[in-house]
DNA sequence: ACTGTTCTAGAGCGACTGTTCTAGTATGTG
DNA sequence: CACATACTAGAACAGTCGCTCTAGAACAGT
């Protein structure tokens, strides 16, 4: 990737904001690690350091939609599905050396009482997860309701357990929160997912 | 509470962290806030703006342990009783205005990767969170296991919720994430709290 | 080849950061 | 009373913050 595109400075704050969160991460650092001058960055990004924190947070939002429809593909039963979710979680982080997983949650607490545009943001990132997570398992066989519930479910507790897990350097939050989300939903069945469907929702 | 004392600079910090953040948490803030002038806060806490931090983070801790104990006292089923403390911490949230309820797990968030002594000190509320929590459900009938597992994932989907509630600005969360963890806990008896006990634990 | 636009480049700005320092004021203890 | 300790008070420090500015390089269309 070349050096000091647009792409390559959300890309470094992304970064960054995973491991610092937002009111840690500077200007200094995105330059190191992007590898563009300030002066680039501003021309890319004229409203700085927020502007540059609400498109890298809407642009990681997207792709971590895409991971629950993948870890869920090959599940016919919610239960099981939600367990073995919550299980891939844990040993990604304990691989990782329990390092943060996902910004967004991080940098929305930070934010969500003292930044708005950045609240609107992370706002606008879960609610692109619910819409996309509820279309996504009405179209495995939930009725809207439930889907939107389920979604709603998994992501408060994945996101809670991905704080405990890294502060305890520990993987059983993560699997304790799977199983007790899990238990209310084992029985339902998913139906099968089409072949060749799209893994965009 | 007489202004410049050990005690109104924890909870000024306390306050602010609650809104702002460790990071953003600026010594002038807590200048203002405390009424202590710098040169008394550095008296009180010679390591500066970590040890503040960590003190505080410890202080409210325990003040929060209390809380599950006391939403939990009159109920006798588990799933009722964990629908009714997200209900309950819904409503609060509400009224609050979808302030920060706790400051524990932002900070935690912010720092789990990037300060060492602040993470040790998160992780030791949460420890304690999960120890009082184990012996509070172990006296109200449940076998130790189960006990720790139901803490752990009542905090974990509780504090995931509370980043989603004030982030969308929603009580939805709250609810749907308390529905979900409750839903594996129905049907399971809680011993009555004998008369008179602690509510320490 | 010429011109206008886009982007690179980084020195420098005022404001603010956490912290240190010296001085002075209370508060005990003998 | 004297004297040490505990605390107040805030000016000042070196460093960092996000950001602005000017100047030149790269590249487009004609």
């Amino acid at each position: 990737m070349a050096r000091g595109t647009r792409e390559t400075i959300l890309t470094a704050a992304i970064e960054l904001m995973r491991v610092h969160g937002y009111a840690a991460l500077s200007m200094k650092q995105i330059v190191a690690a992007s590898g563009a001058p300030i002066g680039s960055i501003y021309h890319h990004f004229p409203e700085g350091k927020g502007q540059i924190a609400r498109e890298a947070l809407v642009n990681s939002g997207v792709a971590y939609a895409a991971v629950i429809p993948m870890v869920m593909a090959e599940q016919l039963e919610l239960g099981a599905g939600i367990r073995a979710a919550f299980a891939q979680a844990a040993d990604d982080m304990e691989s990782a050396g329990y390092a943060n997983m996902c910004p967004v949650s991080t940098v929305a607490g930070e934010v969500a009482n003292s930044d708005e545009p950045l609240r609107l943001a992370a706002a606008s990132v879960f609610g692109d997860w619910i819409t996309l997570g509820r279309m996504y398992f009405h179209s495995r066989g939930l009725a809207e309701d439930l889907a939107e519930e389920v979604v709603i479910a998994i992501i408060c507790s994945l996101e809670g357990a991905f704080v405990m897990a890294r502060t305890l350097r520990s993987k059983t939050p993560l699997l304790a929160a799977g199983r007790a989300v899990a238990g209310t939903y084992d029985g339902i069945a998913l139906l099968p997912v089409p072949a060749g469907s799209q893994t965009l929702l």
